[in-house]
DNA sequence: ACTTGACCCTTCCCCTGGGGCAGGGTTGCA
DNA sequence: TGCAACCCTGCCCCAGGGGAAGGGTCAAGT
């Protein structure tokens, strides 16, 4: 009969966890020698194998408690949900680590050169400094969330502002911000962005980030917020682009 | 500028947690708007990607702090040591959802019932209880942590303890139990033992269970440690194998 | 016979990474 | 004007142990 020292040597676990599994009642407490020490035996460490198996798994000990004294069909199942669940934790810790390279090779490069360059001409062109920092915030989160399709979407979008005539539309429509709600050049403008939209997108969708993300809603609800006019111009194109 | 409630969702945490992360230092505090909400930018959320992408990786938020005013250099050097430590972490699930698997399948079955005929042949042989019972804790433990050699060891031993004359030798050891640890009787034995050791197995090892096991050394100490005359018995038999 | 070091016992507080609740203020929408 | 949905701080709770305090036990050496 072992001490508990030597069973926690064996099985690979500390004194301390072996007293914490016997006061949360999934390891029973094995009878005691003369000067009140705990000694146990090979079936014991068996036992103790066992619920260390389960805990390494990330099984809750209450559950181990329960699970012991479950009937074996019970038990089974259990196991099967707790290795599907094993499998899941692997595949997640995995995609982490993806995202942690990325992290390690991205990390001092929140926006690529060009997207600078264009951030650049937008003030040249007339845009305000306002617009111009919520265009530098989106991106950075666009290129931080979506470091695939981010590229595609900024080359579209330079693409338009590239074309003067859909140029002044954005002009137009970062103006509006000081406009009172509603001005009658709001429900003109919309008509107009809805217009020029359908034109160069046709009835397929524009691009977009899809909906797993909510990033553009999450932008777009910032932008609203700071100005009643831009929110209603916002009502506008969606209630025209829906229609 | 987005609330609290906003960056956890588009984050994937709880507001909890972004509280959590502010008083813990490791995510600053933004500037508060007119009525002392917490109001965020794009910045703020790239920041807590990056954390968050941290601590699912399992790194602890003080190291996480720490990281933060590390320089690049450094930076990336503690990258290197997060991203092999969570390999070693995939690899130490993968080998619990083996272990898994295991008793998953072997649950019922303590112990093959070739042994239990075994244990019970030894009580006719002449064995003491004490000696059967030893042995029965010593094969539970044995298929226990290592099924794959369990079996070829208990053929070995069954094989040995065939042959009457092998027999008599491990009976002398069981009622060697109460002789007085300097009976000339136990040196006797302990020269015998060693002399068909040797004629059993030659130069080669003994088959064991390999050092990266304690268990013969756990059995064997709480076999010791129940008579001074085996333990003295088993330092005898250590002397003349080595020797 | 005594000491030393390695064990063992219990009890208690500490830590991390949050969850949840209380009690109160602030928005936005109808 | 009310209601729902937010937000604020402060507080206690949880698992799964770690570690220290304060005390008893055991084996070895001297």
């Amino acid at each position: 009969m072992i001490t508990i020292g030597q069973l926690a040597r064996y099985v690979g676990v500390s004194i301390k966890t072996i007293r914490v599994y016997h006061d949360k009642g999934l390891f029973p407490e094995p009878d005691r020698d003369a000067s009140g020490y705990r000694r146990y035996g090979a079936n014991d460490a068996i036992d103790l194998i066992k619920i260390r198996t389960l805990a390494e798994a990330g099984v809750p000990l209450a559950r181990i408690r329960d699970l012991r004294s479950a009937n074996d069909e019970a038990f089974q199942q259990a196991l099967r949900e707790i290795d599907d669940e094993l499998t899941h934790r692997i595949r997640g810790l995995r995609a982490t680590q993806g995202r942690l390279r990325q992290l390690a090779a991205g990390h001092l490069t929140p926006l690529p050169d060009e997207v600078g360059a264009h951030l650049e001409h937008l003030a040249r062109w007339g845009f305000t400094p306002r617009w111009v920092d919520l265009q530098r915030d989106l991106w950075i989160l666009v290129f931080a969330t979506h470091p695939d399709r981010a590229i595609t979407l900024f080359h579209d979008q330079a693409e338009i502002l590239a074309d003067p005539a859909l140029r002044q539309l954005f002009l137009a429509y970062d103006h509006a911000h000081d406009l009172d709600a509603d001005d009658p050049r709001i429900d003109d403008l919309a008509r107009r962005i809805a217009e020029a939209t359908r034109e160069r997108y046709g009835l397929d969708e524009p691009p977009e980030l899809e909906g797993a993300s909510e990033i553009p809603a999450l932008i777009q609800g910032a932008v609203n917020a700071s100005s009643p006019a831009w929110q209603r111009l916002d009502t506008l194109i969606r209630a025209q682009r829906d229609a």
